[in-house]
DNA sequence: TAAGTTTGTCTAGTGAATAAACAAAGATGA
DNA sequence: TCATCTTTGTTTATTCACTAGACAAACTTA
């Protein structure tokens, strides 16, 4: 979190410790009053009074006694994930991911459905479908549905609106406005690789990194940056659009406008066009690597190929970033036994070695749930966030 | 200014808003007492408590009396910039740039000490003399030299170490050590590119904005990145590192390791290779300026087709950062009449038009005193930051 | 069983902010 | 000119969150 020029007084004082007491349970559960005192330095009278709060809200749980250390048993303190419910929604360019999160990220339902038609009002109605079925189907909570989110593949602006999905053929949907009237709940719309850095930075494989670069490799490819433990969204929101960086002056023109982008070489797309020049019919990602793993050279040196090219960007990302993690994610992932390689060898010869030595290259941990998992983590924290200032403000 | 987990106090609280209250004084003044409790919408009370330390410690000074609106006429508050002072220093591939300022970053004094020999201990030499000068020329005040900053054209570590600067042919320099151990006093040292970032931000023509990206075009290029208002130095403090940006994949290889890296072809140094290719001897960037003065195509289109470049990486910046501002600093911003139509040419045809609508293109205003002034921010940010540290330490 | 240890609560005290009263100094208008 | 209104800045009483330390409860160890 970061803080502006503002005023601090009591209130803020209480309302911080009070957000750091139940971060530290949430990191450390289940723990005691005495030892959250020890790790945040608050008094022991202080921690007992906040987490008599939390425990009024709902927010945590008593969990009977722990092990004696050598005196009076602790009570144990836990996260009352149940508190609440959040309804987080990956909306792909075939199919749109659902589901029903705790509030500890946990995945309770998980719903899925294709559509070959993407006009708006088709994939709209899909869409309403989905979250009704989880309002339906979420067990009943003290808080109930938290919020909703969603994660896009195109550029968002700050205020929540879709300014253009050229996968989906979308543009100006004001999708926010249309959750928010018709749900009345908290609502967040995200960038699908903005909400993929911030599933792997919260329960996947950069939990303990700060600065982490996730590429979304798909169709095309963008990028989530999470610096200094925050993601970065620029100006207006529009960060992360590396798959149009230029890698080849006055190479290929791309759509966007742009030549010799990053993205007309390395992603998916690229791989399956050039598969077809190599004789392969209806190639997927899937069948490139079965043809791997029976021995196609053709297939094998393609992703090397296409690697290379990832490698390539990923340098530039290294260079200008000096990023701990790089983490390679949506529907390439799957092939990191055949890129991973490629990827690391162009790093190895290329990068500048200072920033190549800090540098670690991962695969999503939370494969196909990253940006519906960093979605779920986005409305945990608003609902958290504003649980305290609305406690707050009635306070007062 | 970011907050890590941390318990609130009083403490904490009032330290905070004496910075806050300093902060409003150093950018509004004169200011009243009362407009300060307005603007900051603190208490009159508290304000005239913590003015009334301010004063103490002498760092903000009673100016008589404003007008009246309509009732008592207010006591203004000025910044005491001469309450300390910083020597702050651009050591450049050729030359050393010395200057004294005061705590609101004005220049006192001004030195320059040219160099052709750049081993270690001449220029050291020459850094230690400048430093000592500037000592004993420092008018007597309350806290003295609060500060020494020192930017450096190289790879530096968060530790004040210069793994490498390039063009002077360093390797391994514990600058912040040595000059630690030598003047025992707060010593910054920060790469000329990220001081150039911050000068411009705190005095240039990027006080306006939290999100601007300045390129200092030079011999190489190197980047300085203001992203939410602050430096942002990656993992090990190398970010930034977009010189070495590869524009054209597998093209010319550069001394870096790396393939086709932007500043082959739109630094200082392509400038001049071309130009010596186009039949100029011994050319340099103002004797260009000056043929293509005198109408000359070849500079022009030399010129044009630099900028051209530069337009290439600096679309590939807007992609990957949506900055509200690129700047333009070092040597080559003297042939801005000659480059900029060019970069914003190249910008116009290739960038997304999202993230172009919000983009500016600037060239430094604080012309060749951006790293200096940067450094000279650092320094006097760390002195209000330390100074109220050691207050609250000594009060409790 | 006694002594020591750990946990968690309670009480008194501290310090910083606020609200409100107040004094000082000027503006305004009959 | 003088009474009244405004604005500025200080002072005082009050509030509130945290801290230190006392204390009771619960457990371990010898």
């Amino acid at each position: 979190m970061k803080n502006v020029s503002q005023t601090w007084n009591q209130h803020v004082v209480k309302k911080e410790n009070k957000a750091l007491v139940l971060d530290t349970i949430i990191k450390r559960a289940p723990i005691s009053r005495a030892t959250i005192a020890q790790i945040t330095g608050l008094n022991k009278g202080t921690v007992s009074s906040l987490v008599s709060e939390l425990l009024d809200e709902k927010l945590i749980n008593e969990s009977g006694t722990g092990e004696s250390s050598g005196g009076r048993r602790p009570v144990m303190l836990l996260l009352n994930e149940k508190a609440g419910y959040t309804i987080s929604i990956d909306l792909g360019v075939t199919q749109i991911l659902a589901v029903l999160t705790d509030l500890r990220g946990t995945i309770i339902i998980e719903k899925v459905q294709q559509f070959e038609n993407d006009n708006l009002d088709v994939v709209q109605t899909h869409l309403y479908n989905l979250i009704d079925y989880m309002i339906t189907h979420a067990p009943t909570s003290e808080y109930g549905i938290v919020g909703i989110g969603v994660g896009v593949p195109g550029v968002i602006t700050t205020e929540g609106e879709i300014l253009l999905a050229p996968n989906l053929g979308w543009k100006k949907v004001p999708l926010k406005q249309m959750l928010v009237d018709r749900y009345k709940l908290p609502i967040i719309i995200e960038n699908e690789a903005n909400a993929g850095a911030y599933g792997e930075k919260m329960y996947g494989v950069g939990q303990l990194s700060n600065e982490l670069i996730y590429a979304s490799v798909s169709i095309g490819i963008g990028v989530g940056l999470i610096l200094d433990g925050n993601l970065y969204k620029g100006l207006r929101g529009f960060s992360g659009e590396i798959g149009h960086m230029t890698i080849e002056k006055d190479g290929r023109v791309c759509r966007c406008g742009n030549k010799g982008c990053w993205e007309l070489y390395a992603s998916e797309k690229a791989l399956l066009e050039q598969a077809k020049e190599l004789g392969f019919t209806h190639p997927t990602i899937t069948s490139l690597i079965e043809a791997c793993e029976s021995g196609n050279e053709k297939a094998i040196r393609l992703f090397e190929k296409i690697g290379d090219y990832l490698g390539v960007g990923i340098t530039n990302i290294i260079h200008i970033f000096n990023p701990e993690q790089v983490i390679i994610g949506n529907s390439m992932q799957i092939a990191d036994a055949y890129i991973i390689p490629a990827i690391k060898k162009r790093i190895e010869q290329n990068a500048i070695g200072f920033n190549k030595d800090d540098v670690h290259i991962h695969v999503a941990k939370l494969k196909h749930h990253s940006t519906v998992l960093g979605i779920a983590a986005f409305t945990i924290e608003n609902f958290y966030l504003t649980n305290r200032e609305s406690i707050i403000a009635t306070t007062e």
